[in-house]
DNA sequence: GCCCAGGTGGGTA
DNA sequence: TACCCACATGGG
């Protein structure tokens, strides 16, 4: 289904929204070219980052596991050996500190009780039965689960954030009410699936959020301008 | 000073 | 189910 201005629904086939997602990421691909996400030296400073940046800027997540390295505790060992207190001190920088320290000790908490704290032994599972699991975890919801399966385990998951979206919605392909499956849903039932293509196109979403299609803003020099709504 | 940022969970009606 | 709110720092 493709929206209109006015967000009314109007006829379409799924070939007219697979062929429209294809176009979007030609069209951002060859603007942002190939954007190697997540930046990060391991697949669990991955995990460490989609917890410091909820609701947070990518640039203060990376003060604070700037400030874990520093620490030399960017490990599940070294998170798991480290006092509540201590780990929220230097956490600070990425906002909600009190709340991340706990996050991440939960984290680390599953992965030793269920997997012996080896990362290989939990991406060994299938994907849709390891996200089941991730969500149980306090502090992990649809979004974070998300960008450790893709980003960290290379499984072929789409991740849907705000950019994604607030990105879609002014382009016609959401209403602005569905909820957060629906639009996995759609991305991956009108895609091939790929970890490479899910990884870059979220990435290239999240840079066009992050430059032109910010909250409350209109699309100046947008690279998308001219492909349909561009509200 | 105000708004926003690569969310999540708990509470209420 | 659908909102509201707390959590909280740093940059524009």
């Amino acid at each position: 289904m493709l929206y209109g201005t006015d967000g009314i629904a109007m006829e379409t086939t799924q070939q007219d929204i697979a062929q429209h997602l294809l176009i979007i990421y030609d069209r951002l691909e060859g603007h942002f070219g190939d954007l190697h996400w997540w930046p990060a030296d391991s697949p669990f400073e991955v995990i460490v980052g989609t917890i410091l940046t909820q609701n947070t800027a990518w640039r203060n997540a990376t003060y604070a596991i700037a400030q874990l390295k520093g620490a030399d505790i960017l490990s599940p060992q070294g998170i798991s050996a480290t006092p509540l207190d201590t780990l929220a001190t230097l956490i600070k920088s990425s906002g909600c500190y009190h709340v991340k320290a706990k996050r991440l000790a939960a984290f680390v908490r599953f992965l030793y009780d269920e997997y012996g704290g080896i990362l290989d032994s939990m991406f060994a599972q299938d994907q849709w039965l390891l996200r089941k699991k991730l969500l149980q975890i306090h502090g992990v919801g649809n979004e974070t689960a998300d960008s450790i399966l893709l980003y960290a385990g290379a499984k072929p998951i789409f991740v849907v954030d705000a950019y994604t979206r607030r990105i879609l919605e002014r382009h016609g392909l959401l209403s602005g009410r569905e909820r957060y499956n629906e639009i996995q849903a759609l991305l991956m039932n009108n895609l091939p699936t790929r970890t490479s293509l899910f990884n870059q196109y979220h990435a290239l979403l999240v840079n066009l959020g992050k430059t032109f299609c910010q909250k409350n803003k209109r699309c100046a020099a947008c690279p998308l301008e001219g492909l349909g709504d561009n509200r």
